[in-house]
DNA sequence: TCAAATCGCATACGATATGTATGTCAATGG
DNA sequence: CCATTGACATACATATCGTATGCGATTTGA
């Protein structure tokens, strides 16, 4: 009976191989982690990374996939919870501006991701953000708040505006001071989707 | 008299070698690029690049600066060429979603460097694109057509989500069917800056 | 004009990292 | 209880970067 034993030590192996990897790919950045130090630290070799994820590309993948689940169910949180559903779209906006503040998200999912991987999506993990977005944007436009557009477009125009926001205000001199004009910024512009 | 015959050559070399840089990066991509074969296209060693360009980095951002200035004389070019400044801007972003969908711009300017050389607005190029439509909103925030917001963060938002746009255009099935709806999306997006 | 020094570039070398092929041992199941 | 599977470790082959060294053409100074 007992629910195979093997596979739930490779499950766990598979979670010490991911979160090593995002400790390293993190650390280090996708080229400059080695894979050799990386299964080291998670207490296995690179046998164990092979057989799992294939190859350097699958693991990251893995990491790409698990961190942006991680961003997307905090952003729906948040949106969730605002009673305006523009008010909603706002912060959950404002909300990936700050998450991509983390070094970690930066690195991983903004910079290594879509250079390794490619363009977000076309990401196995669909980009959760993304998705989710989008699915904000088009129910917004059915209860005629926002103007009729495409709402893929829009979805991934706002997300990268926002992204790329974060990007910039990180690597300000003074993030501080940053952030807030570049939220309100963002609140302008995406105004324009207003009806 | 003849100024310096040795500087003349190492001139045409350094062309040489972005020339050479600009198409192995564009094909395989920085990771991919082979320094040995790359340099043998150009005619020359390994030896001739770490001399002028320090390292593979050095290369890059060489390239980098290249494609940059071209894109950005384009751009400028296509918004002079409007009478109404706000309908400059709109063109200059338009324009600047269009050149990415060059292959070469996307996997060079937008993929490969900031995740190697970091974000844009560090590098020693200052990223004409962007400097470039930080100043055209300078401009209409002064004659009043714009909101008052930062001006560089706008310009990094506009930027951002029209770039970032492009990937995803390119990325899509029928980029012929999906530019004209992101530019669309996009101009209603910008509109949120008017006063 | 000639000789010495410069310097741009080629060559040779070492280090390191990836991916694959092979081996091993515990878990499974008939 | 034994044969088989398969998850992982080990060993190997290959490729690439960066550096250290050497060479030869061009420049410079007298």
């Amino acid at each position: 009976m007992t629910v195979n034993k093997r596979h739930a030590a490779m499950e766990e192996n598979r979670e010490k191989l991911i979160a090593a990897g995002r400790a390293a790919f993190a650390e280090h950045g996708y080229a400059g982690a080695s894979m050799d130090e990386l299964t080291a630290a998670a207490g296995l070799t690179r046998g164990a990374l092979y057989h799992n994820f294939g190859d350097k590309k699958g693991l990251l993948a893995a990491v790409v996939h698990r961190i942006d689940s991680d961003m997307a169910s905090r952003a729906k949180a948040i949106g969730a919870a605002h009673a305006d559903p523009w008010a909603g779209l706002l912060a959950e906006g404002a909300a990936y501006i700050r998450m991509a503040l983390d070094p970690e998200v930066q690195r991983i999912v903004l910079l290594d991701g879509p250079a390794i991987l490619g363009d977000p999506s076309k990401w196995p993990s669909q980009d959760s953000c993304l998705h989710a977005t989008q699915q904000a944007i088009e129910e917004l436009m059915a209860s005629g708040v926002v103007k009729r557009v495409d709402a893929e477009a829009a979805a991934r125009l706002l997300s990268g505006a926002a992204l790329n926001a974060a990007l910039y205000v990180a690597a300000s001199d003074d993030p501080e001071a940053t952030l807030p004009k570049t939220v309100e910024a963002f609140s302008a512009l995406a105004s324009g989707l207003l009806a």
